[in-house]
RNA sequence: GGCCGCGUGGUGGAAUUGGUAGACACAGCAGACUUAAAAUCUGCUUCGGUUACCCGAGUGCCGGUUCGAGUCCGGCCGCGGCCACCA
């Protein structure tokens, strides 16, 4: 018996796909194209089996694209920047650049041995100058198109590491690394102006219909429109006035008080002059943003001795509060308070003993809102509200924004909960922004004559901070302007700006410009975009933004840049416990006969846990080099395409790997030991096969029909399901064959090719042993004949009452009235009936027959 | 708290979108081959009623629509996700 040996096949089909240069992708005008990506892995070191299911995905629909005939780009890249490579360097001593490079060498040997279907020619690494440097020139071409501003803003301050936070990596109120506490600091920041596209990003989400609706929904959130309206409430004693947002305008009648954000300008003033107000408003800075500190804080606040007049009735003064619940970077940072009909207001009131005025009552009833215990926020008509008395909430925000125009005091307004995309960071590993201090012009780009700005090589990792911020000379430059001393940017860009345009640098990876038009134009949009659901909002959002942008500065035609996109489940695996209580590797136990488990070394109990998504932290990995290196790649891929659907969450187990191990050996078995016997097709297809030669052509037939439509729809599960079907009926006709030998032949010729996207090496070693003298890789997709998939019969069934009491094998397409005779003259229809008579048959054709009693 | 998903055998999951529930696989059991084991092959495998046949129940729970519901509608229960003091 022969045994398929995964190690050598597989190395020598790699070899022979990079010689041939088959991946390699051209632009060819005119061609159908077929963009595949899967999101570009961070060079971490290793691979993990995350990466396998993502990539063996990508590989599949790749792979298969081709196979239909369309010019398929894949490229693989390197989102390369990032924390990671500062810490190993602080850690030990290793170049952030140097530690990058050679992760990226060990990481693309693993990818490489899963044998994907890439065009290594157009590999990218965002660290590198002949990619960050386009970068910094796209910066600079949005700076100028006004997409770009410097904004004051909050921003999480480390002041252990002297560096902004992200707020993921801001944990119950600690830096996550030095575990200092986190203040709240004003900083100058570059920000994208990704707000100017709010509605546009809101808008075209109903368009991509090939995005789940998941993430659409999760996007839509993140944007969060509101209609709402501004309302001017005039402060008493002085000329100006308070502007409040608010989407409940129709409850204007129930104000009681006016709350400020902490970081309000009238908060400020108020607090320069009161040290218990300026108390006040340093303990809502230090206020955590966590969930539980937010869960737990009560709603407080501080009386500045202001008051503002309501805009409609003007005989009434309202105090003016300082509120820790208010955030000054939504709407206007103030709001008005009305306890009745919102929950955080009511709380306020009560602790603070203010007014709570219902204005809003179901069907209108003032008795039902009499005495609330916490705020009405139904529908209802409204009370206590003057000339809004009697109308519903919605013809109440029309009036009432119809009378705030009218005396000038507010307008109707659209708010938005995104904000503008921060992308500072004091970091050393990112890309330099472009940009230049001088004390005389101000801000002055970097000239585009001086990209890219690289960064130094020599830098130190000895103290805390920015380490371009340490260097004796990177930053001192001489204004672009004016030729004076002057000071270079030093912070670097966030390193979701990277990722928010490889896509577009990979149609022309090595070109002297970002971007080259009629590439991208050939190429974009990228037609499947596969990778996990982590991005739904941050990176998918922000390469939306970055899409439009390179639009505006004619860099690109497309303004979404994911046609298709497919979120993957993640990869889980059961985790194992000391007792002791400590994470152990699957590696250190021991399972014994009777199903027990326990340590290895040790022989000490194990405690197994649940199943959970593979991570290092719970030790519940499984390394992909080793399963590779054991069992071949195509074992690997196969068995993350079996069983369970790409979307949801798998798990990996060693039973469930060995069966894939099995099912390619069988395979080979199928095939080599077939192969020699069976002569190819004849040119003209002869008539006369017999009975079995029919069932093996309906059988291959009816595969290829359901593999392409499984993989079209991306149930690969389905599409293993009916392979291991299609090669089970092969099987059985291993002894007694059909009489024409070229009925296996076509048989075993469609099997490797539908096989091949997901085991492609084994693929290629069947279709030489078959004869084949080109590569499978660049074989067409089998196609089937619509008249084989159609069986003569069909199986009716007969159902009594709605229960199934029969099955009938009837000629196809049967007239209706044959097709009842012969259910009524099935015998266990007849004893179902019991003598009654039907008194309705429903007949569905060619499938059932439902006689009601 | 808001919004959104999902509940199918011992397990992962199928089910032409309202028409045979449990494809395919894993695990298990039985058998064949073998001195034996491994490997391989064959059969059985939702639960209950004595095997076959057949009967009853069955897709989280309760109800509804329909000749017919895993699928549609209403209400519960459970699990999960995202956002979250967003005015």
């Amino acid at each position: 018996m022969s045994r398929y040996n995964a190690k050598e096949v597989e190395a020598k089909w790699q070899q022979a796909w990079s010689e041939q240069r088959i991946f390699e992708a051209r632009a060819e005008p005119g061609r159908p194209k077929y963009y595949v990506l899967e999101m570009f892995p961070y060079p971490s070191g290793r691979i993990h089996m995350g990466h396998v299911r993502n990539y063996t995905l990508g590989d599949v629909v790749a792979r298969y694209r081709r196979a239909r005939g369309f010019n398929v780009i894949h490229p693989m890249g390197w989102d390369a920047f990032g924390l990671p490579a500062e810490n190993a360097a602080r850690d030990k001593g290793i170049h952030p650049a140097r530690w990058t490079y050679d992760n990226i060498a060990n990481m693309r040997a693993e990818l490489k041995s899963m044998g994907l279907a890439i065009d290594w020619t157009r590999e990218i690494a965002t660290c590198h100058p002949g990619y960050y440097g386009h970068q910094q020139k796209l910066f600079l071409d949005f700076l100028k198109a006004g997409l770009v501003d410097r904004k004051e803003s909050a921003v999480n301050w480390d002041p252990v590491d002297q560096t902004v936070l992200a707020n993921e990596q801001v944990i119950d109120g600690r830096g996550w690394r030095s575990g200092a506490l986190v203040e709240k600091r004003k900083l100058a920041q570059w920000v994208f102006r990704i707000t100017a596209f709010a509605d546009e990003l809101l808008e075209s989400l109903g368009e991509l219909e090939r995005w789940p609706a998941r993430v659409r929904l999760m996007q839509e959130n993140w944007i969060g429109r509101s209609e709402g309206a501004y309302v001017n409430f005039p402060i008493v004693g002085r000329d100006s006035a308070l502007k409040i947002f608010t989407t409940r305008h129709d409850t204007l009648f129930g104000a009681s008080f006016m709350a400020l954000s902490a970081d309000h300008p009238l908060a400020r003033q108020a607090g320069e002059k009161d040290p218990a107000v300026a108390d006040f408003i340093a303990e809502c800075q230090r206020m955590g943003t966590t969930e539980e500190a937010i869960e737990k804080a009560e709603k407080r606040g501080i009386d500045i001795g202001l008051r503002v007049r309501h805009p409609i009735d003007p005989s009434r003064e309202l105090p003016v509060y300082i509120a820790n619940f208010v955030l000054m970077d939504y709407g206007t940072g103030a709001i008005f308070g009305c306890p009745a009909h919102d929950q955080r207001d009511f709380d306020f009131a009560t602790r603070y003993g203010l007014p709570i005025v219902p204005v809003v009552a179901p069907k209108g009833d003032a008795a039902a809102v009499a005495s609330l215990d916490t705020a009405y926020v139904g529908d209802g008509l409204l009370i206590n509200s003057g000339f809004l008395d009697g109308m519903t909430v919605a013809d109440a925000k029309a009036a009432m924004a119809e009378k705030l125009r009218e005396l000038d005091a507010g307008e109707p307004t659209v708010t938005f909960r995104l904000r503008d995309w921060g992308l500072s960071r004091q970091r050393y590993w990112g890309c330099p922004i472009p940009v230049i201090h001088c004390e005389s012009c101000g801000i002055v780009p970097v000239p585009e004559s001086d990209l890219p700005v690289i960064l130094p090589d020599d830098v130190t990792f000895d103290r805390p901070g920015n380490p371009l911020d340490h260097h004796p000379t990177w930053k001192h430059v001489d204004c672009p302007s004016c030729g004076r001393a002057a000071r270079r940017e030093t912070d670097t860009m966030d390193t979701f700006v990277d990722s928010s345009w490889y896509f577009a640098r990979f149609c022309s990876p090595r070109a002297d410009v970002p971007i080259v038009r009629e590439e991208v134009d050939y190429w974009l949009p990228v037609d499947q975009y596969i990778g996990g659901i982590e991005h739904a909002i941050l990176h998918l959002l922000y390469s939306r933004f970055y899409s439009r942008a390179m639009k505006q500065c004619d860099w690109v035609s497309v303004d979404e840049p994911f046609d298709g996109l497919f979120t993957q489940g993640m990869v889980c695996h059961e985790t194992y416990k000391s007792a002791d209580g400590a994470w152990l590797y699957p590696e250190e136990l021991e399972w014994l006969e009777d199903g027990g488990v326990r340590e290895r070394q040790s022989g000490k109990p194990v405690t197994v846990g649940r199943s959970e998504s593979m991570s290092k932290s719970k030790k519940n990995v499984i390394d992909p080099g080793a399963i590779i290196d054991k069992y071949g790649a195509d074992t690997a891929r196969w068995f993350m395409l079996s069983d369970s659907p790409p979307e949801r969450d798998m798990e990996w187990t060693d039973a469930g790997v060995s069966g894939a191990w099995r099912f390619s050996q069988r395979l080979w078995r199928q095939i080599v030991e077939s192969a020699p016997r069976h002569a190819a097709a004849p040119d003209a297809l002869p008539n006369d096969i017999d009975d079995a030669g029919l069932a093996v052509r309906r059988a291959t037939h009816k595969t290829i029909r359901d593999v392409g439509a499984a993989i079209d729809g991306f149930h690969f599960n389905v599409a293993v399901a009916r392979i291991h079907e299609f090669s089970r009926v092969l099987g059985s006709y291993e002894g007694e064959g059909p009489s024409a030998d070229w009925v296996i032949r076509e048989a075993l010729d469609a099997l490797v090719r539908l096989f091949a996207p997901m085991m492609p090496h084994l693929a290629e070693e069947a279709w030489s042993t078959l004869g084949h003298s080109g590569l499978v890789a660049e074989a067409e997709w089998p196609a089937f004949d619509p008249q084989l998939v159609v069986d003569d019969t069909v199986t009716i069934v007969v159902q009594v009452g709605g229960k199934t009491r029969a099955k009938l094998e009837l000629a196809r397409d049967l007239d209706e009235r044959a097709v009842r005779e012969a259910a009524f003259a099935s015998d266990n229809v007849v004893r179902a009936m019991a003598g009654k008579t039907a008194r309705k048959v429903i007949v569905v054709p060619n499938r059932l027959v439902n006689v009601v009693v």
